[in-house]
DNA sequence: ATTTTTGCAAACCATTTGCAGCTGG
DNA sequence: CCAGCTGCAAATGGTTTGCAAAAAT
């Protein structure tokens, strides 16, 4: 699952590791090592990931973190509300909810790609139904499946070839 | 998963089982017994469904057909163009995409409720986001996560009670 | 007759969990 | 020290698949 023209990280109100280090501390938890290494691993760059993708990246990077303290520790990084879960596959896939805009996604059923794009029409529509049916919104999630402009060109062009 | 205040079906333009015909026809597939015992009962409601529940729902009806096929003939219906895949949860729901008007969902994070609503200005947003991307839609999907309005009614009035 | 479908059971695969030993505060 | 954490390996749970028997055209 890869991304697309991302967009700018906000800048920083402190680092994910020290929002993450509070939230433990308020529960008594530890920040410990292994979360050390994943938060800052997450957080130093901006893509969508699943599980095994992070296990993967991780050793390239040279860190072993076990799958089962990768699993754990995200479970603990969406209840921090730094990440968010994705589900459009049979995998869940996360993206950081902590230092980045809001924002929804296109999701090219071609080549699987997931686009980012900001549009504050949403927010507004989303209060507003919210509003209408009595019911107290905390979040939303607006996903426009389709075919994305490089699958489009990439394949238009190619029906007249097939035609011979 | 349940529903609450489902929408008025359409009128129907043709049975789904007729439909469903057709689509396997012309892949020179067959319309088999438990094919037809499934897509009867999946269309004799306007429930949301998992796999699951359907298989209990029809051992209760006295219709037998085994858990394969239901996965099987899920995925078809999905195919088909009659079904459509909701992932919120672990579980794989699905919802009519036939003989149904289009909406969108939002899910109470108390109840695990489902509600519909329909709301024009989504399509019109979508097809706004869409062009300005260079991007052909051919779906969405815009789910609102909160409280709905029994589960607040529910919760609110307990505080007072929490701190006695 | 030939091709597709079914049901069963086994396989799969992402994710979770029990547990013995390790670690942070 | 001692609650909380880690890694391992085994368990889980939803979904898929191989295969021999059954059904559809």
């Amino acid at each position: 699952m890869a991304d697309s023209a991302p967009l700018e990280p906000l800048v920083e109100q402190g680092s994910a590791e020290e929002k993450f280090r509070e939230f433990l501390e308020i529960r008594g938890e530890k920040l410990t090592e292994p979360r050390r290494v994943l938060v800052r691993h997450i957080f130093d760059s901006h893509k969508h990931f699943d599980a095994d993708e992070l296990v993967a990246d991780l050793r390239t990077a040279g860190r072993r973190v076990s799958r089962a303290t990768v699993y754990r520790t995200l479970r603990l990084l969406v209840e921090a509300g730094l990440l968010r879960e994705l589900r459009l596959t049979n995998r869940t896939a996360y993206e950081h909810d902590f230092g980045y805009p809001s924002h929804d996604h296109m999701h090219c059923t071609e080549c699987n790609r997931v686009i980012e794009f900001r549009n504050d029409e949403i927010r507004r529509l989303r209060e507003a139904i919210s509003t209408e049916h009595g019911f107290r919104a905390s979040a939303h999630r607006f996903v426009i499946t389709g075919v994305c402009p490089a699958c489009s060109r990439a394949r238009s062009p190619r029906r007249r070839l097939d035609l011979i």
